[in-house]
DNA sequence: ATAATATCATATTAAAATAGTGGGAATAGT
DNA sequence: ACTATTCCCACTATTTTAATATGATATTAT
């Protein structure tokens, strides 16, 4: 139950594009070189992203990826589900079985909860937010310009 | 990002001890039988358990496991670290190094605030809550005794 | 048409985490 | 002394993570 670099990665990458909203496609390459990501291994993240249909795909000379929606409508537990999938098994808790234990069918009430806690935060950010927020930060921590 | 089985059997495990506090010492082979957990498998989350401080154990024959503290005073959050650890690397949200890129630095918020929404939900749970709970879905299930 | 530029697809690899197994030593009760 | 139990350490198998490599396919520009 840690938090891996898939995630991370691909939160940061969209956060990029955000940024870079309505200024045509974003080449992976760009992505990667300013985020610090290979650029093989942010391909398959980008899958990902565009399979839960956060990110659409231009291919081609030219091409690359752009946001799905407007950043304003993208929030960051749609993101998550497309990179982590959900933080429970689906069959544990989303399952209708029978609870073979009543210990586990208890805990699994727990289980429910912190995942729609977790949801709930991730809901309460949008990719517009933290693109805006990172500007901010970047832009003060290079005032000296 | 995925709940394990780790923390799923020890858990159980440590409910299974909350119904049975004030009766003495539990051995593994009980609790690996009601809760069809490996006996070898679950030693090792004791262990875990004991160096959270949750759980005390009491060797040699007729020794076992006992709760560390009354099943009211012991809440879910704190299975949860002895089990899990933080759902963030610690270097990773804990650190104050500097935010090498800023998409990262303002991503660090969110992953704050995840964790704490977390385990403010796990901190709403007692041992004695949910052993109570499952007690009586054991009863209900078997009613017609 | 051709070349250049991208994504797309799939396979392979290395390291780490997860989920267990196994053997015996230490300890306590009888 | 004998037995039941935790304790400790090492080992193994499986899965996941984090890449890397190779090449195919689509699109645009010339």
């Amino acid at each position: 139950m840690k938090l891996s670099t898939r995630t991370r990665y691909g939160i940061r990458a969209a956060i990029e594009l955000a940024g870079r909203y309505g200024q045509g496609p974003v080449q992976i390459k760009i992505i990667a070189e300013k985020q610090a990501i290979s650029v093989k291994y942010l391909e398959q993240l980008m899958a990902m992203l565009k399979s839960g249909g956060c990110v659409q795909s231009i291919r081609g000379s030219k091409g690359g990826y752009v946001l799905g929606r407007a950043p304003e409508d993208i929030k960051l537990d749609e993101l998550f589900l497309s990179l982590e999938g959900s933080i429970t098994a689906a069959e544990y808790v989303e399952g209708e079985s029978y609870c073979a234990r009543a210990a586990d069918c208890v805990v699994r009430e727990v289980w429910m909860q912190v995942q729609e806690a977790v949801m709930d935060v991730l809901r309460s950010f949008t990719l517009k937010d933290l693109a805006e927020k990172a500007k901010i930060r970047h832009d003060t921590l290079n005032y000296q310009i």
